[in-house]
Order: C-alpha cells, then sequence, then structure tokens
DNA sequence: ATGTGGCGTT
C-alpha cells in the first residue's frame, strides 16, 4: 500500500516539495492540500470552500477523487492523481473520464501522459478504454495515433467510432480514406446509422460518385433511414453536387419534415446548379412560411443575389440579416461586400469592408476581387500587400486573386515582384497558384517564365495545360502551342477548351492539315457542341484559307453569338468578299445581336480590303448614332485605309487632322501604304516622317517607304533609306513563305538553294516565266527592288520566297488539290502576276495568305481584284 | 461523442 517516497518527493507541476509526513497516511490525509507552498497550483486551482475539500477528500477513494477533478475540469490535478495512484485501485472508468477530458480540452499533452500510465499499468486497451484512447487522439488533432490504436481494437469498434474516423478524415478532404473505411465496414458486416450515411453521401458527392450516391441512396431507403432529415438532406445535397437537380427538388417535395437545413440546402444547390432564381424563390417562400432563417440562409441567398446581379434584393437581404442579428457575423459581411461587388458597386463594398469588425483573408479576397473587377488592378495589388502588413497571411485564393490582377494589369514587374513575394516567403505553390503563375506571365508576355513555373509543377492539371498552350498561341509562338499539345496529348485528356486555345495556333499557321486532325477530335470527343470550340474552328478555317469549310460550320450553329458573327465577317473581310462581309452583318443585326467595337473594326477592315467607300463611311457613321459606341484608333484607322486605298489621299490626310485622339503610327501607316498603292513619292515623304516619329524602330515603314522609292525608281534616295535604316541598328526582316504537303509544313526563304528539290522547282518558274512572256506577260521589275540590271532583277523575283512555295506545291500536291501557301510579309506585285498565272496554266486553285490578307487564284484572277 | 447547408481564386 505505501508507496516509495521518491514518486511523491516532488510535486511535478511546481516543483514544491511535499512533507513526507503528511505522506505517511496516503488514504487520509491527501497530499495536495496539506502543502505548505501557496504557489502550489495544485490546490489552489480547485475552487472549494477548504472544510469541503478536506471533508471530500477523506471520505473518497482515489476513483471518487479523479472523477471529482474531471466533474471540476481540473485536467492537471486528475492527470497527477492518476499516475501517483495505485494501478490496482483504479478502474477503467476513472481513465476514461480523464481521457474524455482531454478529449474536450484537446489537450494531447496529457492524454498522452494518460496513455502511457494505462501502457505502464499494464492494461490491455480493450473494451471501453480502446474507443475512448481513438476519440482522445482524435478530438487532439492526432489522427495517426488514432487511427493507429483504431485499426488495433478493429473488432471492437463500435459505429460511432467509425462514424468519428470517417468524419475526421473527410474533414481534412480525405475522402478516399473515409470511402475505404466505410466499405471496410460493410465488409465487416457493420450496418451504418444516420450518422455513417450523411458523411458517406458527403464523400461520394464531392468526388462526383453519381453512380456511387444513387446506389446509397437505394441502400438508405432499405435500411429505413429514409425518413430520417439529416440523411434526406445529406441526399439532397448529393444530388445538387452531382448535377441531380430533378432528384434533389423531388426528395425536397417529399420530405414532410423540411428543417433550416433542408431549405439551406435547396438554396445552395440550386445557386451551385446556376439556378440562382430559384433559389431567391426557395428564400422568399421561406420568409412566407415564417421558416427561421440561420446565418447560411443568408449567406446562400446573398451568393444567390450577386449571381442574380440583382442589387435591390441583395440590399433587402443585407436588412433582413441585421435584423436578425448577423450583423457582426464575418462571413455574412465577406459575403455582403462580395454581392455589393459583384452587383457593380464597388463603394458599397467598400464600405461593407470598412465596417467590418473583424476581417479574414476571406474579407480580403473579396475586396481585391472587387478592384480586380472594377479594372483598378494597381489598388487590389496594394490591398494584397496591405493585408499581409496587418498580419493576415495569404491564402490559395487571395494569392491567385492577386495574380490575377497583375495578369489583367499587363504588367509583368508587378507579377514578378508578387512571384517574389511567395518566394520569400517560402509559399510552397499549389496547383491553383501555379497556374494562376503561369497565366500571370503568359497575359504579360513572358511565355519563358510560364515555362519555368509550368516545368516546376509536379502533377499537372488540365487548366496548367490549357495556359500555356493558349499562352503560346496568343503570344505568337505557334509552333511551341502544337508542340506542347502534342505532348499533352501523351499525359492527359484534352478538353473543349484545349480545343479552343490551340486552334489558334493552325490559323497563324495557315495549318489546314493539323486543324483538320483537330477538328476529327474534335467530333470524336463531342465538343461540337461547345459554342467556343466552333467559334474557334471556323476562325482556324478562315484563316487557314477555307472560307467554304468556314461557312459551312457557321451555318449549321442554331444559336450564333457576337463572337461567331464578327469570325466570320472578318473572314469574309480577309478574303476580299466585302459584300458578303456586310450581308452577314445585316444579318446579325435582324437576329438581334448588337455588333461591339471590334465587330465594327471587322466590317470596316471588310470595307476597305473591297473598296467599299460609301459603304465604310456609312458603318463608321453608324457606330456612334445607332450602337452608341465611341470610334478608337483602330476604326480611324480603317477609315484612313480605304481612304487611302480608294485614291483619296488628300482626304485621307484631312481626315487624319480631324481625329480627336493622336493618331498612332497604324493610321500613318494606312495612308503611306495608300501612297505606295497610289504612287505619291511627295505624300509619302511626308507621311513617313510622322511614321518614323512614332515608331521609330518598326523596320516595315522604312521598307515601304524603300519599296515606294524603288518604285519610282528613286535608286539614290533608296539608298538614303538603307543607310538610315543601317545606322539605326535595324535589320529588314526577312520574308519567308511556308506550305503544308501531307501535314508537313515546310518553309522557304528568299533565293532558297538548299532544297532537296531546288532544281525542279526553279526549272519549272523559269519555264513559267518563259510561257508568260510569250504570252505578252512582263515581269513586274520594280518589285526586283534592287538597282541591278534587268536580268538580274529577273533571277531575284525568281527566288520570291512564295514563287518556291507555290512552286514546291505544284510539284508535290495531287492535282486537283488547292495550293495553300502563307507569307509573312506582304505579297509581292511579280509574284502576285506570277500567280494569275501560274493558276491558269497550271490549272491549280492557289490560296495564298499575305500578312494582310487572302488572295484566291483562279484561272488568270484574283479575288483580290488586284487590290491589296 | 460522430453528421447534412455556408464567403473569396481558376
Amino acid at each position: 500500500m505505501a508507496k516509495s517516497i521518491s514518486n511523491f518527493s516532488t510535486c511535478t507541476t511546481c516543483n514544491c516539495h511535499t512533507n513526507e509526513a503528511n505522506y505517511s497516511k496516503p488514504r487520509n490525509g491527501f497530499i495536495f492540500f496539506r502543502q505548505s507552498s501557496r504557489k502550489c497550483l495544485l490546490s489552489s486551482n480547485l475552487d472549494v470552500p477548504r472544510s469541503t475539500r478536506v471533508g471530500v477528500s477523506s471520505m473518497l477513494d482515489e476513483n471518487a477523487k479523479i472523477s471529482k477533478f474531471c466533474e471540476l475540469g481540473d485536467l492537471r490535478n486528475a492527470v497527477e492523481l492518476l499516475r501517483m495512484s495505485q494501478k490496482s485501485d483504479l478502474e477503467l472508468n476513472t481513465y476514461s473520464s480523464v481521457l474524455q477530458l482531454c478529449a474536450e480540452r484537446k489537450r494531447l499533452q496529457e492524454g498522452k501522459t494518460v496513455h502511457s500510465i494505462i501502457s505502464s499499468n499494464g492494461i490491455p486497451i480493450a473494451g471501453v478504454l480502446a474507443p475512448k484512447l481513438v476519440f482522445m487522439y482524435v478530438s487532439c488533432g492526432d489522427l495517426r495515433e488514432g487511427r493507429r490504436i483504431f485499426d488495433l481494437t478493429l473488432g471492437d469498434n463500435k459505429v460511432f467510432l467509425w462514424n468519428l474516423m470517417m468524419s475526421e478524415y473527410a474533414k481534412f478532404g480525405d475522402y478516399r480514406e473515409s470511402i475505404y473505411l466505410f466499405r471496410k465496414m460493410q465488409k465487416l458486416g457493420i450496418t451504418g446509422n444516420s450518422y455513417t450515411f450523411s458523411c458517406i453521401l458527403k464523400c461520394f458527392a464531392t468526388l462526383r460518385s453519381v453512380g456511387e450516391c444513387k446506389r446509397i441512396h437505394g441502400h438508405i431507403y432499405k435500411l429505413g433511414f429514409g425518413s430520417y432529415n439529416t440523411v434526406v438532406n445529406s441526399l439532397i445535397a448529393a444530388y445538387f453536387k452531382s448535377g441531380g437537380v430533378d432528384s434533389a427538388h423531388k426528395l425536397f417535395d417529399e420530405l414532410g419534415d423540411r428543417d433550416v437545413v433542408s431549405w439551406n440546402s435547396m438554396i445552395s444547390g440550386c445557386v451551385m446548379n446556376g439556378f440562382s432564381h430559384t433559389a431567391l424563390e426557395f428564400f422568399i417562400q421561406m420568409l412566407i412560411l415564417r421558416v427561421g432563417v440561420d446565418l447560411a440562409t443568408l449567406v446562400n441567398a446573398l451568393v444567390a443575389c450577386a449571381n442574380v446581379g440583382s442589387l435591390s434584393f441583395g440590399r433587402a437581404v443585407h436588412g433582413h440579416g441585421v435584423k436578425a442579428c448577423f450583423g457582426k457575423e464575418v462571413r455574412f459581411n465577406n459575403t455582403l461586400l462580395d454581392m455589393y461587388s459583384k452587383c457593380g458597386n464597388l463603394n458599397d463594398a467598400i464600405q461593407a469592408f470598412e465596417k467590418m469588425g473583424q476581417t479574414t483573408v476571406v474579407s480580403w479576397t473579396s475586396i481585391i476581387s472587387a478592384y480586380v473587377r472594377e479594372g483598378l488592378y494597381d489598388d487590389a495589388i496594394r490591398l494584397f500587400y496591405e493585408m499581409e502588413s496587418k498580419g493576415v497571411s495569404p491564402d490559395v485564393y487571395s494569392m491567385t486573386s492577386v495574380l490575377h490582377a497583375c495578369a489583367h494589369s499587363n504588367s509583368l514587374d508587378k507579377g514578378r515582384d508578387v512571384h517574389n513575394y511567395f518566394r520569400k516567403n517560402n509559399v510552397v505553390l499549389s496547383l491553383p497558384v501555379s497556374n494562376a503563375l503561369m497565366d500571370m506571365y503568359a497575359k504579360c508576355g513572358s511565355m519563358e517564365e510560364a515555362y519555368l513555373v509550368f516545368s516546376q509543377i509536379p502533377v499537372k492539371d488540365i487548366v496548367s495545360w490549357n495556359i500555356m498552350i493558349g499562352g503560346y498561341s496568343k503570344n505568337s509562338l505557334p509552333n511551341r502551342a502544337l508542340k506542347l499539345f502534342s505532348e499533352m496529348l501523351e499525359e492527359s485528356r484534352p478538353d473543349g477548351i484545349t480545343m479552343a486555345c490551340v486552334l489558334p495556333a493552325c490559323g497563324s499557321l495557315a495549318a489546314l492539315d493539323i486543324g483538320r486532325v483537330i477538328h476529327g477530335c474534335i467530333l470524336r470527343n463531342g465538343y461540337s457542341s461547345d459554342l467556343h470550340v466552333v467559334n474557334a474552328l471556323i476562325d482556324m478555317y478562315v484563316k487557314c484559307g477555307s472560307l467554304v469549310h468556314a461557312r459551312l460550320l457557321f451555318d449549321i450553329i442554331p444559336e450564333k453569338d457576337l463572337i461567331s458573327w464578327t469570325v466570320m465577317i472578318t473572314g469574309y473581310g480577309m478574303h476580299g468578299f466585302g459584300n458578303e462581309a456586310i450581308a452577314t452583318f445585316q444579318k446579325m443585326r435582324i437576329a438581334g445581336i448588337k455588333p461591339d467595337e471590334i465587330t465594327f473594326t471587322s466590317i470596316l477592315y471588310a470595307c476597305s480590303h473591297s473598296g467599299l467607300l460609301n459603304e465604310g463611311w456609312a458603318f463608321f457613321n453608324s457606330m456612334r448614332s445607332e450602337c452608341n459606341i465611341e470610334p478608337k484608333l483602330e476604326h480611324y484607322a480603317c477609315m484612313v485605309d480605304l481612304l487611302a486605298r480608294t485614291g483619296n489621299l488628300s482626304k485621307a490626310y484631312n481626315f487624319i487632322e480631324t481625329i480627336p485622339i493622336k493618331p498612332d503610327a497604324t493610321v500613318w501607316g494606312a495612308l503611306l501604304c495608300g501612297c505606295r498603292i497610289h504612287h505619291d513619292v511627295e505624300l509619302a515623304e511626308k507621311v513617313a516622317e510622322h511614321v518614323f516619329e512614332l515608331e521609330p524602330d518598326n523596320t516595315g515603314y522604312y521598307v515601304l517607304l524603300t519599296n515606294i522609292y524603288a518604285e519610282a525608281e528613286k535608286w539614290e534616295e533608296v539608298k538614303k533609306l538603307r543607310e538610315r535604316i543601317c545606322k539605326r541598328g535595324l535589320k529588314k526582316s526577312p520574308g519567308c513563305s511556308w506550305i503544308e504537303v501531307q501535314g508537313k509544313c515546310t518553309t522557304f526563304v528568299s533565293a532558297d538553294s538548299t532544297h532537296p528539290q531546288a532544281k525542279s522547282m526553279v526549272s519549272l518558274l523559269n519555264s513559267l516565266r518563259i510561257k508568260m512572256k510569250n504570252e505578252g506577260y512582263s515581269p513586274e521589275m520594280r518589285y526586283a527592288l534592287v538597282n541591278a540590271d534587268e536580268t538580274e532583277k529577273e533571277l531575284a523575283l525568281c527566288g520570291h520566297s512564295e514563287k518556291l512555295a507555290m512552286a514546291f506545291g505544284i510539284l508535290n500536291l495531287p492535282l486537283g488539290r488547292t495550293i495553300r501557301v502563307a507569307k509573312n510579309l506582304r505579297v509581292c506585285g511579280d509574284c502576285h502576276e506570277m500567280a494569275k498565272f501560274m493558276s491558269k496554266s497550271t490549272r491549280r486553285e492557289i490560296i495564298l495568305r499575305d500578312s494582310n490578307r487572302f488572295h484566291h487564284f483562279k484561272d488568270g484572277f484574283c479575288s483580290c481584284r488586284d487590290f491589296w
């Protein structure tokens, strides 16, 4: 009975020394009450009159004393006494009570101590102790140790413990482990209860296992849980999460005893599935039926208001929430501020934010997004740093939001700053953050940095691939886009967005064969019902020169959107079918679609490429009068182009002087182009100075003026201008043309003699040239643009890249197949003449895309009517 | 003792 003195000589909590004499009668003299030191926490913690304590202690045994400590919430004393008591004196229930208190107080340290006391006392972990220990570990956050004991005592485990483990895994997002436990439970023949089914439904629903949800649904009804409110609520939520809107509604209709969670599930489920109007109807119904609303009700209702964009309804819910005393709730205020922002009212959003007593990272993310929504990117970025300085650390959401702000502000430096901030703070880049970083770099034009992030993602998702492929497409790196697309096909399955991202790459390369393969892929995978994809396909066919296919696809779209119409109008414009473009524009108007500024750019461009002066003016004037759209520089540039092409050079010049915005190089450049067409050297010189001042490093404009001089045979001026180009350190970008043969793209540069078929190509061109001369054509020597003798010029002309590409096509493509060639610069006049002749004498249709438009050569004529 | 509904990013 007597315990070793050494065990009791020191109070572990405060190191006060206990009195040996007192200790000699351990049963009566409850050691801690006799301590002399006032500092001892053990005695002072007991908030009971001294006399009572002595009385209690003298009457009770260890078990009762420990239980009493537990009852009073004095964990420290309970554990201490447990440690000091004799093994034989302790009942199992006593250990249980202490473990229970550890769990309630979430005190892992004490819990572990109790566990070790149990072990050293040699008590087997079974019966009541096992579930208590598991409960303690799980409650204190040590899921691993909890699971270890759970697994050791599997056979003894009651449903409660299974539920506990399952829900704990679900709480940490490990739904698969939760489902694994559920399956194991079934195997062991343990029937779940309502808690089990609530939890497992959430797991299946989150993992989008619709089939599993249905199976469980049947199981639940067979077991008789169909009348359990919590289970049916979970089922409703599960159906909504997996898109089974009708099933969810049916369950709700059949539910006799609806509680607030049932209603909230309906509201949030409707919102989740895009039926925010219906969600608000449920909310109104709740008010009418006087169902008590709670915080979740109001939060969901506010989300619905935000989605619908109804500021007035939002304000009403706001008022309702304040009346119901949720005005101080952070979640309520967070949603409120987001609602105001989404309803377009930044001021009220700011006010809601500033009024908040307590803010969380969600509040900051919402206000950052609110500024982004209004285009105030710099303020949004500033707020991100302000949040950090207020001690709120960013999470995935706030990080993606600020990156979104950087991406839209188009500021690579600010984006890099944020990235560096992440590095400095050792932020682990989660997938959404990495994706947002890539998107930011792609939108700011740095594909190198985007790729660096991409290459460091261990497991990429479809968004990662789509951002990179789309980024390459948009940043004029079409070959990279196609390469990455083929890499993606080996690792992961593309979706409709991937298709819409990669198609512009085919378009810019005029890679019709690859485009067709992707079209096939789209059809096989059923992406052709996605309007984004179809619009991208039409655009691809337009840019690859296959207007017929573009039109066929366009015609079968049941509900064309503004993009569909604009793509088609642009297509007709590029191919020189101005009247068709106009007809399409009118049809769009009849269909009730309102053009935007881009549509107007397209139609003006179409008018200019077909020389439709009056029509162009009419559209230009209707922008303001009918559509309330203020013309921008690109619209003015189209009008200058139209005037200049149609020979109204001085009118164009005067028009530029009336433009209310400062004209840029494209506006003056359009006039310079017109000067070339109409051989007006004098005006060209005047205009060129404006252009050179605005864009001194754009080689294209110098080349344009050089050509104007050369065509006028002003070789002295050509020479001077060449020197000027050299002085600036500029180089003429080399002309190149490319052609696809059997899915393989071959590129030619000027005077390319390295190609294996070079000889036969040159001889083909020479024989055509002789034929042309015999039929009375003379080579357009002006386009040789070198101050050389006539033979040399002729030779130089023969080496032009587009001629080589066309010759290659004739030699390698089967008869009857259209020759499709693309060129990076504008087509040369001599090549244009020769292409016309080629189309007649070889009876081939040739479609040449230059940097500006398409030329369809057939039977000796070109669709541009020699006007480009 | 364990459960269902709830804010911000792509």
